[in-house]
DNA sequence: GCTAGCATTGCATCCGTATGCACGCAACGC
DNA sequence: GCGTTGCGTGCATACGGATGCAATGCTAGC
């Protein structure tokens, strides 16, 4: 069974800077510096560089060059499973190419798996980093010692330097805890994310903190997983808990758009409950699901693309300019009116 | 404006083989043999160099390490936008993680940008690649001449010798069709995928070819692009479209579930049409918001899972052994109840 | 005509790790 | 006691491209 291929023996070496530099009859070294934009070369040279960079389909080897510049030209992006919008990945994937950087993904079950990441992370001495997930804090610390920007999604560290791209939580609750609040309801229902997510402790403290405010402490919690399942289980939970001691929420906050989508579910299909009529579900995140028609959600929409950019510019600033002082970008959440809540 | 460090002027010079090996009181060569499987290393040394390590807190540069043993351990993988489980990538991400591979990511917006990306792949000499869009056909060729292990989801080069890890579209649209026709449909509408997406094509043209077949030739034809409001509004279109020639079709077989999200919506909401009791919609794919309570779609489920670990069984083998000749593997996708049709 | 100045170019070296080779040494068999 | 293994170790080199330095050639200025 003999391979079809047109060349029989060919080694499969790959064509280096010195094989062009033979073709064209120059040295290597004018061969990279034809190669590098701020070299010098004569015209006349280039050319015939190009040329035999063309007849040999060179292209030069990354990994070498990484290894003479001390640059990689790659960045890590640490993502998890739930509590994160994968258009986000998508968005700067796209946002680091533009910019001439590569995106090492790595993408966790759950965040304790960090560990072994970093130690990936840094042998293959990637540029930067961005998390969307919490790290331990010595791994923050480790990744300042060994001078690696690192910047975050929706994470802030308050007692260490670090950068960070956010999006208001606290603030987009408010908007939505006061308009409910506004609407006249009283009884309210939260469902909140995992224990360990910021993210979810974040909105929901803020809520409670903004319900207790407004003189309200019918307030009944329970916990999802940020996913849909759980939201669906979380409200089932809450009806039947509620429905000897006292009456169903009147509102449902839910951490993520995820859940609420699954609560919304849960009292339509489940409970055979009017949505919005016996009972408001809203959200968070803006996700695209949340708008088709069958949810309709109110819910508060984070600007993930300017966040991305955001994110990916704070960054490239470090590569360029390590010096730079630690910095957190807020962002504001904007309020997406919706029919799955009667306001 | 002195920086805060502990160690103020550390030229953050990273530590390496020869630190260790100069701690340990060795060799450079003695500490990559302590780090490697199969090193030849005396018990005593290998434990001296540990602590060394340890010490030192050294990582081998996997840059370095990829120059010379011409393996980088890098998976590119390819992906589109749209037409794509997001899923998928992070499946194949944690696929890869658990054999060894770290997964360089790229992004398309348009297949068309293949172009560039082939290029950049080149660069970073990946050890193989994961396709989950169309490549150019001689990119294929390039990454073959290479000796490039390539692996393609849910695409085939019929007239070219690839690997690939496929549903059987074709079977798949086939249960759906004969399902339906079997319920006593006779007036379809089919929202078939953008022009040149071949996952599209195989649905559509089997279901078209399928239905013909049992003698049905009352068909419409829309076109949507794989999302959800394409698919809304491409059952609105089918609606205006047939409201004064004649009805709208009993069933709407679209060519994936998010566009078949969007024509229930439509249906529903846009029409003010009873789903399944007007309308049947179905769609393909199994995407998790597919089940949700409130589209309960029929549908045909990937095992995406599944074909997912057969391309990183497949690629990881060819990279074993690069004179693995070309296969593919076929999956076939299981058919999802629901109540998104009337059955 | 001579030299300063600049643009090109090549040489040599470096990045950090893996590995072929040779050498030293201890154990072993005869 | 000596040759033969075989293990453990260090030396030297290779991977492929970037870059400091020196050498070259050429032009301009006097």
């Amino acid at each position: 069974m003999r391979e079809p291929h047109a060349k029989p023996a060919e080694p499969a070496r790959a064509v280096t800077s010195y094989d062009v530099a033979a073709l064209a009859g120059v040295s290597q070294s004018a061969v990279s510096r034809a190669l590098t934009p701020g070299g010098s070369v004569s015209d006349a040279t280039r050319a015939r560089i190009m040329a035999a960079v063309a007849t040999l389909g060179y292209r030069p080897n990354a990994i070498a060059r990484s290894l003479i510049t001390q640059r990689s030209n790659m960045i890590a992006i640490i993502v998890a499973n739930l509590d994160f919008h994968p258009e986000m990945t998508a968005h700067l994937s796209r946002a680091f190419a533009a910019r001439g950087q590569h995106v090492l993904l790595f993408t966790l079950d759950q965040e304790a798996e960090a560990d072994h990441v970093i130690d990936q992370i840094w042998q293959y001495r990637v540029d930067g980093v961005v998390a969307a997930v919490t790290l331990p804090r010595q791994h923050v610390a480790l990744l300042r010692e060994r001078r690696t920007p690192l910047v975050f999604i929706n994470r802030t560290y308050p007692d260490l330097p670090t950068n960070s791209v956010c999006c208001d939580h606290a603030a987009g609750e408010r908007l939505l805890v006061d308009r409910l609040v506004a609407g006249g309801f009283t009884r309210f229902g939260i469902i909140q994310g995992p224990p360990d997510s910021a993210v979810s402790s974040q909105r929901v403290d803020e809520a409670v903190r903004r319900l207790r405010g407004a003189g309200i402490d019918d307030i009944v919690l329970e916990r999802g997983m940020f996913d849909y399942a759980s939201g669906r289980a979380a409200l089932n939970r809450m009806a039947t808990a509620t429905a000897t001691a006292r009456a169903l929420p009147q509102a449902v906050l839910c951490a993520n758009d995820m859940m609420a989508c699954g609560a919304l579910d849960a009292a339509r299909h489940d409970l055979g409950l009017a949505v919005p009529g016996d009972v408001s579900v809203v959200g968070f995140d803006g996700l695209a699901q949340a708008s088709w028609a069958a949810y309709d959600l109110v819910t508060i929409r984070q600007p993930t693309r300017a966040m991305v950019e955001a994110a990916v510019d704070m960054l490239i600033a470090r590569l360029d300019d390590p010096a730079l002082g630690a910095e957190t970008r807020m962002f504001a959440g904007t309020f997406v009116e919706g029919t799955s809540a009667r306001l």
